[in-house]
DNA sequence: ATTTTCATGTAATCTGTTACATGATTAC
DNA sequence: GTAATCATGTAACAGATTACATGAAAAT
């Protein structure tokens, strides 16, 4: 039996949400886990087939609008158990960030031209940041900073999202200062 | 012809550094950029391959030790050109994180175990941010927090990670917490 | 003697993205 | 009427990992 890959445990964490087909599997990983973790359709039906296959997944088949079948998932027990010993088993740091890539080669390029890049890095990661604390404030509302709660794993996902962001915002902008410091002494003395 | 991929600009980002051969980058790609983008030797040899097709870079052969002859590669102007327009592109997020992914599924697997699995993390990512500001001392005191030292672009790359491994370690700690209190109170309360 | 480092490649496999394909229902 | 949403798939390609393959020089 082949191993399952970290889409295959992404979907069953979905599912621990309750049963879904795979269009609304597509939707689920959207906000707040799809700022850490995404697939699109064409990704997730062979992954689907392949967890049915390997007894972690259910589905159910329904008449559906289309020209196919609607197939709705629910986690088996052995999903459950898969999807437990996954969970506690220590995660691999996922290394690429282009934006740290970019600002490693920064005198690949011109220092103003650096510097609005980011610039705006900074200003798109404070909006996101306010977005999502907006969110994060709705949550906490809704009780779901309590670790019962079951939104709690959404909470601590967006948590997570809204402080990495302000790490990247608070990075991007010393630098742009940094840049745009340079461009006025080099424009200064020619 | 075929666009550079991330890959391609990444090892010129490293040549800016100064030739190399496909070994010494992929030793290049270690620290501190390695923390931010790794590829292997297998993957970098065929890049190169392509970079001198494409003419980015250029190639300089020497009778090697082994088997076949050493290739010496050097950034060519029209390289240096593609990757100034690649800096100042836009950086595409990169939402991949297990760690993050694993704490929305919290509630698939016990309390105590989740607890454990969050402690080591947060362990983990102090170590290793005790590790790099140890190195970011370093390369202040050589002067590297200078934007003219030719080391800043490393400077600043060490300093995102320093800074990312701090919320990762906030985060952890605060999520273990959260477990542990949850698992003392579920065996206290049968 | 044996292991590590230097040094370069290919093949097989897995993972992820983009494009192709179909068709009903609902909202504007 | 047309656009968006619901709904499920396949094919082609690109990107990344693991395994296979070779062989000299230096260090232990």
């Amino acid at each position: 039996m082949r191993a399952v890959s970290t889409l295959g445990f992404a979907l069953m964490a979905l599912l621990t949400r309750g049963p879904a087909t795979g269009y609304q599997l597509a939707q689920r990983m959207r906000a707040p886990i799809g700022h850490f973790w995404t697939a699109n359709h064409s990704q997730i039906y062979p992954e689907l087939a392949r967890l049915t296959e390997a007894g972690h997944v259910r589905v159910r088949e329904a008449a559906g609008r289309g020209p196919r079948t609607n197939k709705t998932y629910t986690l088996s027990a052995a999903g459950r158990r898969a999807l437990a010993d996954w969970l506690i088993s220590p995660p691999t740091p996922q290394p690429r960030s282009e934006v740290v890539l970019k600002a490693y080669a920064v005198s690949g390029a011109e220092p103003d031209r650096m510097a609005e890049l980011f610039h705006a890095v900074a200003e798109q990661a404070a909006a996101t940041r306010a977005d999502w604390l907006r969110e994060l404030v709705d949550m906490e509302r809704a009780g779901a900073d309590d670790i019962d709660h079951q939104q709690f794993g959404n909470y601590a996902a967006l948590r997570m999202g809204t402080e990495s962001q302000r790490v990247l915002q608070e990075w991007a902008a010393w630098l742009a200062a940094a840049l745009h410091a340079k461009a006025g002494r080099g424009e200064a003395a020619p």
